[in-house]
DNA sequence: TCTAACTTTCAATATGTATTGAAAGTTTAT
DNA sequence: ATAAACTTTCAATACATATTGAAAGTTAGA
């Protein structure tokens, strides 16, 4: 395999890897595009790379920026915005679960005190098997986010290290 | 708030969660039924609480098997087949991440070792980029995945117990 | 202040994915 | 062997989401 079809693989492979976790397949491509990317690239060469349209590359940069995933870095003489990703995978991962819990975790809590506030008669099995699957939920999400707040805290070998003990 | 706002509104939640998460929205949406029902659900119950059609509720309730998280049920004397969703959360985890494990890890990791097989000039920076990206990638998906494999095997209080400890 | 270089927005449109429903397939009982 | 009860499949279709591209907005230098 050449270089030019092994760069396409990456950028198909991260891409249907974001898509299956939920982020938009396009932007993980540019993400892609960027980690293997030695130099900052413009807008208009992650368009011309990916031959996607001005407005899909910008969105994507952008959105990418704002899950701090991609910095804007400004060239000397040069009026246009270059960009770089953050390379360090590892900090790619906690950057993106500090993201995720911030986005996701945090609302979904509000969401289910709401619903265990639900009024009405205690003894009816359908509300108490509600109030009971949102109770559960509510532990476990809880446990898993405490356990991924301590886990982004740790660089990756600490977190390995204080596992493989549990297990010696 | 009512019982059937209360239901709806957890119906929706978890629809968009899942849906946020690469699991499709209708797919979450009969599992949190199941979840929250006392008894076991027939095929029609299920069409008629979420008004989809029957092949959309076969076809979900037959994904959810696949993942582990559903079970048929058979009533003495009837012909229909019920279906029951496993409800400590905890182990619905664990069996989500079980088979996120297996069907993504794993391929994941073949790809990647594809791609670090790439020919051609060793000095060529992009060349080397990519190279440097995938060895990147694999080893923190390789950690991950140790730790998953570890963390899945514990009980949810242990593995809580077990970070809370490194910080204390 | 004006203009050229560049970025952002957004309504229109394309594309991929989910959903339907009826036909085909299967199972069980008689 | 037949029929009724039930499940599965899949081509057609609906729907949500991603993508485009041109117009509007912004910025910096002359």
């Amino acid at each position: 395999m050449q270089y030019p079809e092994a760069k396409e693989k990456f950028l198909q492979t991260w891409g249907t890897l974001g898509s299956s976790w939920g982020i938009s397949r396009s932007m993980a491509q540019v993400h892609a595009l960027l980690l293997i990317s030695p130099d900052p690239l413009s807008t208009e060469e992650v368009m011309e790379e990916l031959q996607i349209s001005r407005g899909n590359a910008n969105m994507n940069i952008r959105d990418l920026m704002d899950w701090g995933l991609v910095f804007k870095e400004l060239k000397a003489g040069e009026r246009k915005e270059f960009f770089r990703a953050e390379k360090d995978i590892w900090k790619v991962a906690k950057q993106i679960i500090k993201e995720r819990r911030k986005r996701e975790i945090e609302p979904l809590f509000s969401v289910l005190e709401d619903i265990k506030q639900v009024e009405g008669d205690k003894n009816n099995r359908k509300h108490q098997e509600l109030i009971k699957a949102v109770t559960n939920i509510e532990g476990v999400v809880e446990k898993a986010d405490f356990a991924l707040e301590k886990a982004i805290k740790l660089d990756e070998n600490a977190l390995v290290g204080a596992l493989f003990k549990l297990f010696k």
